[in-house]
DNA sequence: CCGATATCAGTTTAACTGAGATAA
DNA sequence: CTTATCTCAGTTAAACTGATATCG
């Protein structure tokens, strides 16, 4: 089996996990990234999360249009710009956060229970390279 | 950063750059991953190919709609049975994966340059174990 | 004038569910 | 009668491109 098709098919099941544990709180996978991304760095603009995730502008402000309708975000001009809006976990945001937190790392745990901690330090260490070698 | 999110970064990094390459052959990177399943296992039926890739059924005859369409895979009537269909590379869709071969494995080639054998073996095992973990 | 940001509209890929016909 | 297969139709998630307005 070829290294990519591996990776695709651990990628797709992981995500369908993911989904099952977020569908109850109503919110996607990309969703949930974004959210631990603002919870990390708050005051993020949507052009400047986009860079954050290698996805397009617009791809992150269809994102963000969802995550703020249900009131999980704010988004806030930024006082030293009329045309950045700044964007942050609203508190209903971070309480989704705390109440999926469990769960969520429980997928991880249940994905990495069959190797050792030594070997999982090493299995993410090759993901990284690999990241490095392939993203633009 | 988590282990699901650097999964996912390096797959849709992957990806890309696997639509890249294929973009020119005019078929798209779920398209070619059937056609190398069909030439390790010729006479799949398309629903043998959708429990193969984890997939449903219908997912998987779009898939083979598009591939047929363009002559790169035969569907031939099963003698054994009236209502299977049988799968198998056309020799368009042979050429097809002759010619895309080097240029997909040079992906992997440049993914995996940054770790030396002896951990790649390892970091596929860890993704195997990973895989079967998650997988329903 | 140019570059970055935001937004609007439309497209693509690849998955899904549900409903149906038919054959083993 | 049940079950597997195939097909049709529609939906969703998440990416994309292109165009436009505006601010710095």
């Amino acid at each position: 089996m070829s290294f990519l098709y591996l990776l695709k098919r651990v990628e797709l099941a992981a995500k369908k996990r993911l989904e099952e544990v977020l569908e109850p709180y109503g919110i996607t996978a990309a969703q949930y990234a974004a959210l631990t991304s603002l919870e990390r760095h708050p005051g993020l603009t949507a052009a400047a999360l986009a860079r954050h995730s290698f996805v397009t502008a617009q791809t992150t402000a269809q994102l963000v249009r969802g995550l703020e309708s249900r009131g999980l975000i704010a988004r806030e001009p930024d006082p030293k710009s009329k045309r950045q809006v700044l964007l942050a976990l609203a508190p209903a945001g971070l309480a989704l956060l705390d109440e999926t937190r469990a769960p969520v790392q429980a997928i991880e745990r249940r994905m990495t229970a069959g190797i050792d901690a030594e070997q999982l330090a090493h299995a993410r260490s090759a993901l990284e390279s690999f990241r490095v070698a392939v993203e633009p």
